[in-house]
DNA sequence: TTGTATGCGTTATCAT
DNA sequence: ATGATAACGCATACAA
């Protein structure tokens, strides 16, 4: 207790008659110990409030005890909504967290992610999409020796590293609610090649095109990279269509927002002149006007889970396998109306 | 180089034929060094890829190489504004960013930092408003003994300790804008009671109405939380007026948006029956419809600023005190017109 | 300018 | 069930 004033597992051990191992223990819940001993050792422990110091404990265990979130998101909205989901659950922990903002585009951000994972050896890493979908990252953190979770739009790891959505039938749900009232002309603003959401979202509106009978049209999907000047730019493609398209479905809300914006400038009313969904449900979504119809992607839900996975005592099994599948469901705002006649 | 297969101070020092105490020395920068000898450790670093390890570290400097990022921000587009800036200028050292948001209402918030402080004892802290405010937590830090920069509308505590903005300035220039389109009838939205923010923006509001021989009206001021929810309520009751306002000035954008809301449910054009200016420029501002007139706050730049601030060498002083103080400016764009005559 | 001994606060090993 | 002693990897005090 001399310098930095703080109790340490020294002054805990002298002041309760026993040795450092024993208060060792204590702290981690060792099995075999005297029930006797060991509420003589907390009570000490709590008197002069002793905190175990997390820097030692790290160097002696070679582990940190922070949770890692490694991302590469376009998404502002996501990012936060992850954010909020860990730190629920981290709040009442011993665990803190580190956010790594990484770059896919760089060659070397594998050995970056390296280096970093060598280094802080933190206890746990969550991955969000897109580059949880980067098997290799996944194997690092394996190798390294720290638990992992994957964020995805489907699941592409075992339960116990993923928590993942059912983007693809959500989107069908979402073109088939477009289907239903009159519908036919749907365009698509799908999002950037390699990643996976893009990837399930497109593969639910085609299905949901086919199954009507509507051969899906190349010219009707226009590409964005999830941001709202793409989704302005892809809609300005579509829009510009002949016939033009009376309803047009974004892999998320930032691209919706950026076609609802041209929509505007082009003197188009929505949802009379044009149908727009988005995906995601950020509080840009209710936010627009109108306030936009949109697919409810869980992120918070998904991230607390995925908290869980990392923290949790038990080793992955158990019950789990139930709960790691996350709904997304339509929300039915007013962006949307039947097609003018 | 035993079991984690990471090379240690032992074996740069025995590869380089010196003492570890002379790699400590190399790795610290230390003055008095054989520049020779620095040069040969160097190399065998460079060959062996050393890495210090940060736990070692920590421990024996009872300091964590860490910035920790403490908030409790009602707006998401800020708190990633500042994570973004913080973390472009940390990317290319040796800190990672932890984020450690807290809850203001509680009433053990003060005990809840320090305990947390004294666990990780991180390198440095970032405060954001509102909690920068808070002259407690700031003590708090100089106790621990670690560097802290504090965010804010205002300055309240040294330049090496602060970055803050104009706010009230640039506020009454917004309104000043709103005067010379011709407006008379001009409302505010103000930010929530025990913010510095929300009352340097009332008081820049407050000033330019004075100035323009207008008497501020109470009934004129409605105050919000800073969500878009009280935005609404708040437009809400200063829509009821009569007469009704002809222009509305948000302390922020997300209160505008709810006021913009509102606006549109009541049937009332934007800006030919309405003005609105908002303030911060996020992303949700020029993706708004109308694009959205607002005070562009600097956010990422104050936070790289900030940034610097931690992990810069020069222990303050210098030729700081020019760029500490970041100016908001008018972003004009079409949310405001003269008013209907 | 460089090296030696010791400390940082915890956990692991191996006794007892 | 408990304890003495040695790691863990680096930094500091004090010598040399």
């Amino acid at each position: 207790m001399k310098k930095t004033g703080q109790p340490t597992i020294n002054d805990v051990a002298r002041l309760a008659g026993v040795s450092k191992k024993t208060v060792s223990r204590v702290i981690n819940q060792s099995p075999l110990l005297n029930g006797e001993t060991r509420d003589r050792v907390q009570a000490v422990i709590a008197e002069i409030g002793y905190i175990p110091n997390p820097q030692a404990r790290a160097l002696a265990l070679r582990r940190n005890f922070l949770i890692a979130l490694i991302h590469d998101n376009p998404n502002a909205q996501m990012v936060l909504g992850v954010q909020q989901g860990l730190l629920e659950v981290l709040r009442d922990t011993e665990f803190e967290l580190l956010v790594h903002p990484v770059d896919r585009g760089a060659p070397d951000m594998t050995d970056e992610v390296r280096r970093f994972l060598e280094r802080q050896r933190p206890y746990g890493v969550m991955l969000l999409p897109p580059i949880s979908e980067n098997d290799a990252l996944a194997a690092l953190c394996d190798q390294i020796g720290c638990r992992y979770v994957r964020m995805g739009s489907a699941p592409f790891d075992e339960a116990e590293h993923m928590v993942s959505s059912n983007d693809r039938e959500a989107v069908r749900g979402a073109v088939e609610h477009l289907l239903s009232a009159g519908h036919r002309r749907i365009c698509m603003i799908a999002g950037p090649h390699g990643f996976r959401s893009a990837h399930e979202r497109q593969q639910g509106y085609e299905e949901a095109i086919e199954v009507a009978g509507i051969g899906v049209q190349r010219t009707w999907i226009a590409q964005g990279d999830y941001t709202f000047e793409s989704g302005m730019r892809a809609a300005e493609r579509l829009l510009d269509l002949s016939p033009r398209p009376t309803a047009i479905f974004a892999s998320n809300d930032e691209m919706a927002a950026g076609a609802l914006h041209v929509a505007r400038q082009r003197g188009l009313e929505v949802p009379d002149d044009l149908s727009i969904i988005g995906f995601d449900d950020t509080s840009i979504a209710s936010h627009l006007w109108p306030p936009l119809t949109t697919v409810r992607w869980p992120i918070a839900t998904m991230a607390r889970a995925a908290a869980l996975k990392l923290v949790g005592d038990d080793d992955g099994g158990e019950e789990d396998g139930e709960d790691d599948l996350f709904v997304s469901t339509l929300i039915r705002r007013a962006s949307v109306a039947k097609p003018a006649a």
